[in-house]
DNA sequence: ATAGAATCGGAGAGCTCTCTCCGTTTGTCC
DNA sequence: GGACAAACGGAGAGAGCTCTCCGATTCTAT
């Protein structure tokens, strides 16, 4: 009763072809132009009827997940690689970091993440929950051994993150130079000097 | 030759007693639900035919630009105000922290600020000058005397601004406690430990 | 009170987007 | 090569949005 997907009909030749055509094509269209790129524009560039996408993909958002979804996961993955690196500090900040550098290129997984356009990853969604519990994770441990304020939960971490993605957007569209992960990072560091600047 | 609209006609009383009840339901509705609200929705909120409210604001983006130009003009009117205050590091993350919370309350301010909705704002338009005018002065003044990264330029502080503003945002949704603007304004601060600067 | 101008209301034009339906074409198996 | 299931294509339904048009209504000046 599992998969009653993968052996029943092997697919036809050309059906997996054209299949595999759309899949690199939405890729490519929604890493430029964003979630908000339409079905219609989609199967426009991949050369094909609007009718034959929808044959393979039952609506726009199964397309989307079919896309983006396995980027998600391996952040989960690396999250989880992570959870047991001895410098826990180093393991958060550089999880964070990689996130945003990668998720940054690419514009519909930066809407995805930035949670405005209620696509997948709602809340509810297994991936949503793993991405979180990994997430929570990091933090904990980075919280343990002091290389992070104490006072940031794992909600906050989220909201900072894509904060962070819009602002490296951003600058990217313009070819700025600075780092957004690096300066949000620094603001998550625990101070050092416990007496604070009162100087 | 300035206002040919004050004096030549002085509105009908019922008129200007309907345009001022759009212009405060729209700013109800556009602070609660953003810049996607339709314009029917907030005529019908108001309890108004669509055409009606069509006479007073020939546009959506009239209508919303009535509504939030205001705000943003007290923005930049803040910031001009702070550009002589004596600790010139206290004044522009004074400056930075104020908008952001109070944009944050505002769905459509963010919205805009945020820029993502391509509506008022964009730049070409005075204010969107103004404002980053305003903005570069705080920061080159704050980056002198020592109290901001002097690697930061006026665009990246843009970008973190709004970046800033969509994190706040959904903290404040799900009622968070951590202030996202002291988190980011921690990251711009200059590092007290580093060599000071060139002196 | 009444004429005449100003204002209102909302149907609907025109656009875009998602998704469906079904006649036509193509691949596969014998 | 032929039969039949599988896959394709694209017109168009249906919903939502911005904005227009003009007959119906309301205010104001006399």
């Amino acid at each position: 009763m599992g998969d009653d997907h993968s052996a029943a009909r092997p697919l036809r030749a050309d059906a997996r072809r054209n299949r595999d055509r759309v899949l690199q094509i939405a890729q490519e269209a929604l890493a430029s132009d964003g979630l908000t790129i339409s079905f219609d524009e989609i199967a426009r560039r991949a050369g094909f009827g609007v009718g034959t996408v929808y044959r393979h993909f039952p609506t726009k958002e199964a397309l989307v997940e079919a896309v983006l979804l396995g980027r998600i996961e391996r952040f989960v993955a690396d999250a989880r690689a992570l959870a047991t690196a001895e410098d826990a500090g180093r393991a958060f900040f550089g999880w964070f970091t990689t996130v945003v550098e990668q998720a940054a290129a690419n514009q519909a997984l930066c809407d995805m993440l930035d949670s405005g356009s209620g696509m997948a990853l709602r809340p509810g969604s297994t991936l949503a929950d793993d991405f979180a519990a990994a997430l929570a994770r990091l933090l904990a441990r980075a919280q343990r051994v002091g290389a992070v304020r104490p006072d940031l939960q794992a909600q906050d971490v989220h909201d900072l993150l894509r904060g962070c993605l819009a602002a490296e957007r951003r600058a990217r569209a313009r070819g700025g130079a600075v780092r957004m992960a690096e300066v949000i990072c620094e603001g998550m560091r625990a101070k050092p000097t416990s007496p604070p600047p009162t100087f």
